[in-house]
DNA sequence: GAAAAGAATTAGACTGGGCTAAATTTATAA
DNA sequence: TTATAAATTTAGCCCAGTCTAATTCTTTTC
């Protein structure tokens, strides 16, 4: 069996492995982990003696094929927890993250087949980062066009929000935007504000450019509810 | 903040002051743990140092009024999950126990609160334990008549089943009894045999004496549904 | 291609929780 | 009342995961 903070460091290499597509160097699972890299060293160590990943000593990190189900199964826990608790216990898109943290460690598979079951086998998280498969197949994320590859006067459904800044998620849902939202692109400036009209809402939101481009939407017409 | 493991002892100590309505040994502590003595004394100290528990070298433990509201929020945390897994997650009666016992460390007591409220803040757990309200106030656990205080022919309700056996609780259920599941008391035995006619099965079911005396069971007419 | 800078690792210590073996206290029995 | 048995605590060790300080390996830069 491994501990959680095992678990973590897996689920961390996985994403760290996902974004830069190469090893993960010490200091950024360090970083990441918000620990000591010394503390990282140990810990891959024994993470490579159970042949969770493996470690090239001086260049970096990266999950064996034992290890990439694992994280998989943390990270499906972890989604389908964050589903579960905006749809079925009333929580906020921003208030999520914590409570699946702590939880995903802790629920048997049997309770994770439970609640995907009661979802209805949901694809994607309240981000709309994808979930896996009970089999730990997991779809690409969705990267495509973001807000800021829009003009003005277009039409999009908000489809994924990085979920690292909870005040970012605070934000944009105290304005009224969530995945799936329908916004109204209004002003591009060219110093790098974008405002949006979001469906239903009262007031329009702006946005500084660098969120807009890490925020992915479609336009409308492609991707019919 | 306090471990898992320290909120299991708290949680320990509570069960045990329960049952014999005095300090706890530290030996009794160690057996229901199940860990050795030393592991035992080190913790009590541990948890003394924090206002917990009070130690009386030598002759036991007992919570404080500090360490009583910290073990009554596990308690809650316990049986409102056991309550959940089997309500709203198909969970058998015998299968809840060791996904609350992880579970109820990790979870916060807005998840707590939000699960009570969508179960209609149920008084009691599966097992028919009482669940401490938000503010922790705990009712007196049932533990009037028994299956073995009736005679043969009488109907009785069953209120409360041990919690800590699985294999009786998974019989019971195999055999059509849950809490509130209404018996006629068929036959009862010199040689301590109690036989019951459970509403709705299809045979009888026979329990040792020793057995029947663990589970409370009222008449129908005074505890109507 | 050597020297300085930067990254990673090793060495050694600390905390939490557990263990065994030894010492001590309390309870029991002669 | 003293001797023995039983319960408890102390002493000292182990493992997991972290840390700081010191060392070693890589990379960059002149």
């Amino acid at each position: 069996m491994l501990s959680a903070i095992m678990e973590d460091y897996l689920k961390a290499i996985y994403y760290l492995q996902e974004e830069t597509d190469d090893r993960v160097r010490t200091s950024v699972l360090a970083e990441y982990m918000d620990v000591e890299q010394p503390s990282v060293t140990s810990m891959v160590k024994k993470l490579a003696e159970r042949d969770l990943v493996h470690h090239e000593p001086y260049k970096g990190v990266e999950l064996t094929d034992t290890g990439i189900p694992i994280a998989l199964e943390i990270i499906r826990h972890h989604r389908l927890l964050e589903r579960y608790l905006t749809d079925h216990l009333e929580y906020g898109w921003a208030e999520v993250h914590d409570e699946a943290d702590r939880l995903e460690h802790h629920i048997s598979n049997q309770f994770a087949d439970r609640i995907a079951e009661q979802l209805g086998d949901p694809a994607v998280d309240p981000h709309g980062d994808p979930i896996p498969t009970a089999e730990l197949d997991i779809s690409a994320p969705k990267c495509g066009e973001t807000l800021a590859d829009h003009h003005v006067g277009d039409s999009v459904r908000i489809e994924r929000v990085p979920d690292e800044d909870a005040d970012l998620l605070r934000y944009l849902s105290d304005h009224g935007i969530h995945r799936g939202t329908e916004v109204e692109i209004v002003e591009v400036t060219s110093f790098g504000m974008v405002t949006l009209d979001p469906d239903g809402a009262d007031e329009p939101v702006a946005l500084p450019e660098k969120i807009a481009r890490s925020i992915s939407a479609q336009p409308l017409s492609e991707n019919p509810s």
